[in-house]
DNA sequence: ATGAAAGCGCTAACAA
DNA sequence: TTGTTAGCGCTTTCAT
């Protein structure tokens, strides 16, 4: 146990710098409105950089009222490659804005939501799909200044992700189609709103509502789902995402059937090994270069009291052919 | 924009209740040591309830001169469900002594790990991997009074790793190992771990070195390390993880092979879509359970300022014996 | 252009 | 058993 010989305070730097506390804060934040010489600027700067300084956040943040703490509510289990590069970029996003990201996983056994906003003093609070009121209300109790995404913007997103997928099913000349449900309870909400979006999808067509299936991780429960479809004389699977697609591959493969011949699939992610699933899965990827700056400017214009009001759509997906289609 | 009626204080509560911030600082926080007659111990907390009232964590680890935040150090990309049941788990087993743990992603725009250490004022960090010595240091800089684990203790539980995956093939008669490493680099050092084991276990068998080949993630790149492995009369494959072993059955695809018969595959994590690959892929999982109770106790032990030291593994490897071996 | 001083909300000696 | 008091390290108004 080393204890670190104490960590400077702003005080020590003013000191070094001889100036004041003052002085130093404005600097550091390098205020606006205020006319500092250069001089007086670098030297203070130096003083920082000799010593080691790092602000303490919790001071900080007491003292501005604020934190510059962004938490991420990540929602249950099951999120590929694509979640880390959302992850990613939104961090560095709100990094330019001098917001830090920090990621909370929903799952039943952590705490509340709330408690960790509360605990880690975050002032933005951001998720994937939409917060109900009572998230929403309980994450501004718990100090959150705001909240994103508010509810009903993301749900029309998330259904434009199966209206997508079943549209280039339909295209492709399917007029009969399944949909692939994930058995794992934390994701019913989320694709039930998808779900939505295909069966919009059907209705534009005018082809017959989609038949859906219940399918869990594994080929035997999927082969289970793959009887039904082809009971019903299904030739198209919207599956919720690329795990269930893949399983449902799987499931194919029990019955000796293959894709897209006697049953075209297609996924949501473009996850890894989409790519590499035999035959390589036809599947739906985020343009999340634009996702991230979208919540990115959402977080930091709300922020700084700006109601962000902005008519452009909070998901870019698009379809990636592959040979399963 | 409804800013929300201040948040009340723990004077408010302090008042409400008819006593001084003290008590309801004792309270609140039942330290140790006192004796608060039951009577005020409910009003205080009835006051605190009716207003709503949450601890200002800034404040209170300003004060305190330390935070109940954890960071999770989360590597670069390779999320799958295991991961996500790590962190629930420790988040889990962390909140059953008042910490709340916050995940961050380390990957190459974020950033820097310290950085964020210091914004959220964390007051420990726990890795996957070992951290380095000047990591762990800056980290202390950075106000982490504990990192876990330290240098040393989870290399050897990574080489573990990938000795459990040769020991399996060497038992099953394979003399010609190969290695699969993973092209992103930030995976190399991870990697380079679990080879070690694999290494050492090949020694301990008297049989030769693996042959390790790099292979990204699609079928055309595993393809050609597959062609260098064959030439080499190499017959069993320990991949880094499920994802680059799913890369090496598409490229043994790719060639008309298929395993184990031309070429036995190992992965590492149990991912979902291990089981559902063609063939189902044999992998090593992880007794998450241990490995989280394991971590978490340290944390634990050492924010309270005794050393952590207990000869148990960090890591819990066992094989899941599949098709593909 | 810079500094003095008053808190931010909480904890923890120390008194009472 | 409870209250008084002094900070924790920083920001920020108001003087200078």
């Amino acid at each position: 146990m080393t204890r670190p010989a104490k960590r400077p305070t702003s005080f020590d730097v003013a000191r070094a710098a001889g100036v004041s506390q003052t002085t130093v804060s404005f600097v550091l934040n390098n205020r606006p409105g205020q006319s500092i010489p250069e001089g007086t600027r670098r030297r203070v700067l130096e003083a920082a950089r000799s010593l080691g300084y790092r602000p303490h956040a919790s001071a900080r943040a007491l003292a501005a009222g604020r934190s510059d703490i962004v938490l991420l509510a990540v929602p249950d289990l099951p999120i590929g490659q694509g979640i880390s590069r959302f992850v990613e970029g939104l961090a560095a996003a709100l990094a330019e804005h001098g917001l830090t990201l920090v990621t909370h996983l929903a799952g039943a056994h952590g705490r509340p939501l709330p408690d960790v906003c509360a605990a880690v003093g975050a002032s933005a609070v951001v998720g994937f799909g939409a917060f109900d009121p009572d998230t929403v209300q309980a994450l501004h109790h718990a100090g959150a200044d705001v909240v994103i995404p508010a509810h009903g913007d993301q749900d029309v997103a998330m259904q434009s992700i199966g209206h997508l997928q079943a549209e280039h099913l339909i295209a492709r000349g399917h007029r009969r189609i399944g949909y692939a449900m994930p058995a794992h309870t934390g994701l019913v909400s989320m694709a039930e709103d998808r779900l939505k979006g295909v069966i919009q999808a059907c209705a534009d067509a005018g082809v017959d509502p989609p038949l859906v299936a219940r399918t869990s991780l594994d080929a035997g429960s999927a082969a289970q789902a793959v009887t039904r479809w082809t009971e019903r004389s299904i030739t198209g699977i919207c599956a919720f995402n690329d795990e269930t697609a893949i399983a449902v591959l799987a499931g194919m493969r029990e019955h000796g059937l293959t894709a897209p011949a006697d049953l075209a699939v297609v996924g949501v992610d473009d996850i890894p090994t989409a790519g590499l699933a035999a035959p390589p899965l036809t599947t739906i990827s985020f343009g999340i270069q634009e996702v991230v700056a979208r919540r990115a400017e959402a977080v930091v214009a709300e922020l700084a009291g700006n109601r962000f009001d902005d008519a452009r759509p909070w998901l870019y997906p698009e379809i990636v052919q592959r040979a399963s289609t």
